[in-house]
DNA sequence: CTTCCAAGTAACTTGGTGGTTACTTATTAC
DNA sequence: GTAATAAGTAACCACCAAGTTACTTGGAAG
């Protein structure tokens, strides 16, 4: 603990820069390729460090790749705690930044695929993100924001199938739609529609809220 | 065209199903490791021909990737056509079916995957089939089946979203239901909700059918 | 100053993988 | 029967990509 260690400036050693560059560069390489597709040598190129010295800080390509997807996780996690609402924001909402990310949804697709009974990555991490989630959904339940009498992690599994979809499905969705994913238009539209849609979420007439202003700690 | 060539019998050679075995085998090879991770060597040893058949019959890796996607495509189509009726019943079909079939579910997301501005494999057929599924939309809309407020092709995507999503991520199901996508539980209890869910595509009452009864050559 | 280690580089090794060559054998057309 | 072609085999090869070896250099601590 000698000086602050700039981390900016021109140093010719740098290794905070350098993880964060080999990072940056997988999660391109990664996404855009998968785990099998990515080669270590277009990361390195891109990240223009030397090859050898993502061996020095990640180990070998799969330690990278479980460190890119958990470092994007917990990134997406960090801002997902912050909203809340209504179903037909939360829809729109969740739908743009979807399309706005599409690192993101692919990370995951990969993840889909790879994962032939492997275990998961940040496993509890994420376990306890989803049960998060679901404590919100019961709390907008509570607050006759949402049907009481839709299973919460339906309604959780339904959100996310309504606002990934077509990021994951880009060309299944430019041959129904006709336009491509990253069409703005496509997308105004779509939010559109979710959020009309999100009605399907709201309780009947008939449904009282069970609880009618009960603790809301939810934001 | 001399002998109505059995195909079936122990003649050492084979050409038709020395063709099928290939394309059977590279259909599991690929699903379950993609374009790129999928091992020629592994495709000709599970189909237990030599690896040179395999370039003789097809050419190279791709263009029987290509091939065994087409296939499987138009295997889809073929019944995807026999089927109609109330959303309720759709839904749930579908959802079964992609839980069912893996392997066309994986087909696709490697497809989007891979799809980085190329161009869609099968483009003609597959225009083709979504117009023809869209058009039976609008059948059912006129029938008052489905609401005529909603664009037929978000009511199509949204279908598509619902039921292929949990076969899709597997490990997002999993983490969110609590349930392996494989468990009869899961797909039961699944089915069930999506059958209720499904009101949210009928008409409200005060929409009356269009057409009451206009030509209804569907199904 | 010099010691020591983390940061960094270039060139190499090794194994795997898509694709090929050179060949044999069955089937069919005439 | 036989020529021609399609079906099939084994061994091979060139290349590519993950991971290593062996080395140099910067910088902080004493």
């Amino acid at each position: 603990m000698t000086k602050p260690a700039r981390t900016s400036g021109f140093s010719p050693r740098n290794p905070r820069r350098t993880r964060e560059r080999i990072l940056s560069a997988a999660l391109q390489e990664f996404a855009l390729n998968g785990f099998a597709g990515a080669r270590v040598d277009a990361i390195a190129q891109r990240a223009a460090i030397n090859k050898r010295m993502l061996y020095h800080y990640f180990g070998n390509k799969e330690r990278l790749f479980r460190e890119v997807l958990r470092l994007k996780m917990v990134q997406r996690q960090a801002w997902a705690e912050t909203l809340s609402g209504d179903p037909a924001e939360s829809l729109s909402f969740w739908f743009e930044a979807a399309c706005k990310d599409a690192d993101w949804v692919r990370l995951l697709e990969w993840e889909a695929l790879q994962n032939t009974d492997r275990r998961l990555i940040d496993k509890k991490n994420r376990r306890a993100a989803t049960a998060r989630g679901l404590e919100r959904i019961r709390q907008r339940q509570a607050r006759g924001l949402i049907s009481s009498e839709l299973d919460p992690r339906h309604v959780m599994l339904t959100m996310r199938s309504l606002t990934m979809f077509p990021a994951a499905f880009p060309q299944l969705t430019q041959l129904i739609m006709g336009r491509p994913v990253s069409d703005p238009r496509f997308q105004r539209e779509r939010a559109a529609f979710l959020k009309k849609f999100a009605a399907a979420f709201h309780p009947l007439k008939h449904e009282l809220p069970s609880k009618p202003m009960a603790q809301s700690k939810d934001t």
